[in-house]
RNA sequence: GGAGGGGUUGGGGAGCGGUCAAACCCAGCAGACUGUAAAUCUGCCGCCUCGUGCUUCGAAGGUUCGAAUCCUUCCCCCUCCA
């Protein structure tokens, strides 16, 4: 295991805010194995880079050789967080958590080191509170604590409804962390509160309190904008190789080493040699082709990373025509107008918009532009068709 | 319950009887330039059988030679007061 400060150093790579950084640094002096917990609201199964932020700085607390507990939330699940919302969230089914949670386990794993991660569920110990446990528990703060809290404040002052089980949410959550005996718990900023609880709550049961790391949102492909589904700005990583790839190096240079300090699980020094290497003149380029290369590779493989490489310096530096181009056969009993025809194949969604790109230069066959709307594609040839950059299909038209 | 303000083409937002497929901004797409981008410049940005064609301005009716614009009813949002 590395020294208590180089952990220190990897630990606080690309995180938002620390708080109890002494109580961290204590554990780590005296080599401790820290238990490293996280939980997982089961609602989102399908997960984004943006979500691999937190992923991955447990699979760095992993390779520092500390026990990392992947804590599915199917107890909390069932009061819905709160956090962040001004309404109240309706509580999931049983049957909705248990479909959720094994999508999560299937995903996550790319990320975490899968012979390392316990996966646990807070309705193993949740379920069994009793009545006068709750009570217990909810003695252990007070209505003007929750009030404090944005979400909760707004919601009151704007007298929109608070169920009184919302407030039982972080306390829950605080309890997971007495019950573990955590010593750091991760979370988002918008977690900051309930993380909190859990070290008051560690205090009151005389445990020493859990460090509390939060981590930044990831910006988008646009740069700007957190990423989200909504905003399709996102990258799955579910995706292909190719999209993945090329969905990176599209990232504007100046979020690039954000991304770097977010996402990647290379060595700490290395990134700063890369940024040094920037400033002496290199291209930002390939700089960016070692963040795409690496986060390819890590969903999916060595080999596809290397293929996604090749296709995208084809397609785009080197204006070549990439491989695996779909074909398509049209078939057609007279000779339709192109315009149809690049609808039909769907590659725009209306003759508009296809007459439009012709128009444009937008629109070659066989790499030849294409200048008039009145082409003839011709029967039973195989021709390449391509609009603008990045559509491209071999389509061949049948008489039937 | 009372008072008021709205719903316009992906989003924002003009238009308030003809010159409106509807200003402008953003997003998007294409072209040029590049390092793939970003930035910049240019063009496009409802649909089709591409024509002084067709369908759009919350919905349905109505007035008018003519309506996104006026009237009626309905639906939906928001703000303020209780």
């Amino acid at each position: 295991m590395n020294n208590y400060k180089e952990q220190l150093q990897i630990i606080k790579q690309g995180i938002d805010e620390i708080i109890g950084e002494k109580e961290l640094i204590a554990k780590l002096k005296k080599g401790k194995k820290l238990n490293i917990k996280v939980g997982f609201d089961p609602t989102a199964p399908d997960l984004h880079l943006g979500h691999t932020v937190i992923l991955r700085k447990m699979r760095q607390f992993q390779d520092l050789g500390h026990n990392v507990v992947f804590l599915i939330g199917d107890f909390t699940g069932k009061i819905g967080d709160p956090s962040g919302k001004n309404k109240t969230r309706p509580p999931l089914s049983e049957k909705e958590i248990k479909n959720n949670a094994e999508t999560y386990k299937s995903q996550v794993f790319k990320v975490l080191d899968d012979k390392k991660t316990i996966v646990d569920f807070n309705s193993r110990w949740g379920n069994k509170l009793t009545a006068t446990e709750m009570i217990t528990l909810a003695a252990q703060s007070t209505v003007a604590r929750m009030i404090e809290r944005d979400d909760f404040s707004k919601r009151y002052k704007n007298n929109q409804p608070i169920s009184i089980h919302e407030f039982l949410y972080p306390l829950m959550q605080g309890y997971d962390s007495v019950f573990l005996k955590t010593d750091v718990e991760l979370g988002g900023t918008d977690q900051k509160f309930n993380l909190l609880i859990g070290r008051d709550l560690q205090k009151n049961a005389q445990q020493e309190p859990q460090t509390v790391i939060t981590l930044p949102l990831l910006e988008g492909l646009d740069g700007v904008k957190k990423m989200s589904k909504s905003e399709d700005n996102y990258i799955g990583i579910t995706e292909d190789p190719d999209e993945i790839f090329g969905k990176t190096m599209s990232i504007p240079d100046e979020i690039m080493f954000k991304w770097f300090d977010l996402l990647s699980l290379k060595p700490l020094d290395e990134i700063s040699a890369l940024k040094k290497a920037i400033s002496k003149g290199d291209n930002p380029r390939d700089i960016k082709i070692l963040l795409a290369l690496e986060l390819t590779e890590r969903f999916s493989s060595e080999d596809s990373a290397q293929n996604a490489k090749e296709n995208f310096l084809k397609k785009f530096s080197k204006n070549e025509i990439p491989d695996n181009i779909p074909e398509k056969i049209l078939k057609t009993k007279e000779a339709i107008p192109l315009a149809n025809i690049l609808k039909d194949i769907d590659m725009v969604s209306s003759t508009s918009e296809a007459l439009r790109l012709i128009n444009q230069g937008a629109v070659k066959i066989d790499q030849q532009k294409i200048e008039s709307k009145d082409y003839d594609f011709g029967l039973d040839e195989k021709k390449l068709v391509q609009i603008g950059k990045k559509k491209f299909i071999y389509l061949t038209l049948k008489n039937h």
